[in-house]
Order: C-alpha cells, then structure tokens, then sequence
DNA sequence: TATCATTTTGAGACAGTTTATCAATTTCAA
DNA sequence: TTGAAATTGATAAACTGTCTCAAAATGATA
C-alpha cells in the first residue's frame, strides 16, 4: 500500500480495534484500490482487483465496503438497481444533481449550502459527520 | 375512487389518451390507493391492496407506479434496497438530520437552503423535482 | 350495442444485485 | 507458539424488479 493513504489507514485500524475486529490483506488491498477511485460498485472493483488478485472474491468485496461505511471511509449511494461507493476522503463532491430522464449525474458543491446545513445542525443540537444531497430533475436536453 | 383527487385523475388520462394507452380498473383503484400516500413502496402497496384486490399482481403494481412516473405523477426514488414511490403531489419536507448514535431522525425544512439548490439546478441547466437532504451526525445526547 | 384490434392483466419464470452459509484459513493477544 | 475468534472464498439463497404469454378487458368504430 502506498503511503498516500496514510489517514485513511490510520481510521480504518482505529474502527477495527474498536469492534474487534482484524486488519487482513484484502481489507489493506480493497482500501488501497478504493481510495483511488471517487466512487465505485462492488462488481467494478471486484473486476478490477481480479487482475491482481484472482480468488478474492465479491463477498469479501461487498463486506469491506460495508465495512468502509461503517468507519466513516466510504458512503452508499443506491442508484438505479446499483450501489455505488463513494469515496469520503474526496470531499466536496458530495452532492448530485441527477437527471431522472437520462441517468446523468452532475456532481456539484456549494459551500453556502454546507454552511446552512452547519446551522441547522447546530440549532438542533447535532454534530455533522457527513451528509448526502441529491437534487432529482430534468437536464436541459430532457426537458424537451 | 372519491371525488378529491380529480385533478390527478385528470392528469392521467392525459397522459394514457396521448399515448394509446387505456384506463382500467386497476389504474384507477392503485391511483387511488397511492394519492393517500405520501411514498411507498411498490410491496408495501402490494400488501395494501392484497386486502381488498386479492388477485391484484405485484407487476401490476409495478407497471402501474412506472406508469405514474411517466405521467408525471409519482417519483422513483432508490432507498437502500427498495424504491420508493413518492407523491409528487405531496410537496412535503424530506430533509432529514439522522443520528448516528440513536437512529433519532430530526425533519427541517431550510428555505435558503431550498433556494440554493435551485440555484445550483438552474446554472446546469436542470429543473428540480425533489430531492434528498439528509445530514449525518451525533445528536446532543450521544456526543457525551 | 356488437365487433374486434389493441392493450392490459395475473401468475410465475427469470435476471441482476446483495447477503447468508460454512468449512478452511488467517489474525493477533497471550 | 498457541488457540480462540474473526475472516475468507465459493456458492447457495434471498430479494427486488422485469419479462413472458395466454386470457381478459378496454374502447373506437360501425
């Protein structure tokens, strides 16, 4: 694993001590080739891995992105019958706009809206960890 | 099928007359059934149904609220493994602050935040239908 | 109102995605 | 090094949603 992941190493081993739970080469080797991506579906990454790896299988794939989730790394976004994986640590890319005529997907921040949702969430008593904003419509050329 | 949801009544047998398509008991009861909602899922109506149409199949259901989308009336939204049907015609508030903790889920609605996004659709050329706000985090209580 | 081409339905088969099962293997604290 | 506990890989199973097709219903037309 290279060195550039260092935090997100240091977070996934922190949420494993924590449930008692252990650090394997494949948990080491998904997280490596999931911090690469923005965002993924199982099935991708079991693709792609199988290049190096042959008999990891799309079990282990699903069950270590779950896992992901759960330490905070990555993010579920169910769409259409798939489900991808977001990439937390690629902040600012969070939020969607989504075309229901097409599929297409626009990816957009607006620091505006994440300060509003810091007030709301502070009205409220809340600390945010993460949100998740999707916008659902029509692009221009499905408009038409 | 009473008498307060003409208007949606209406909008869809527009859209059948504009696309040969034909109004059937199993429409009108479903359209019925799914105005009194604000979403639900294509089981769930299943299920409802089930009491008073025991013979109603669970394809038809499925076509039926597709059909809806189509005709502008409902809107497909993927939830985990399910999507959910939402009534367009329920402008409701689903902006949700969820904690993480307790599974405590607070509801708001932010009009900046609303006109914001707006904003955001119209500079990509989108119009907004609905959309999903949700923020993760600790509430007061399980921070400490 | 009767006819009939077209659409729709119901039931179950089917397909794609994700989870459960379980024996064998690996991890890691002692 | 040992051994209890967790994890893995392979595959079965579950789940959601779509497809198929014969039978039934619809609605335009006469």
């Amino acid at each position: 694993m290279a060195n550039t992941h260092v935090k997100e190493m240091q977070a996934l081993k922190e949420h494993l001590g924590k449930h008692q739970l252990k650090l394997t080469r494949q948990r080491e080797l998904i997280l490596s080739a999931f911090l690469r991506q923005e965002h993924i579906t199982a099935e991708a990454m079991y693709h792609q891995l199988a290049k190096s790896d042959p008999h990891l299988g799309l079990a282990t794939i699903y069950r270590t992105l779950n896992l992901f989730c759960d330490a905070g790394l990555a993010q579920a976004r169910h769409f259409g019958s798939q489900t991808k994986y977001d990439n937390v640590s690629h902040k600012g890319h969070h939020d969607h706009l989504i075309c229901t005529g097409c599929e297409k997907i626009v990816e957009f921040e607006n620091e505006e809206i994440e300060r509003l949702q810091e007030e709301v969430a502070t009205r409220n008593g809340f600390t945010i960890k993460t949100h998740r904003l999707e916008l659902y419509g029509l692009c221009s050329r499905c408009r038409h």
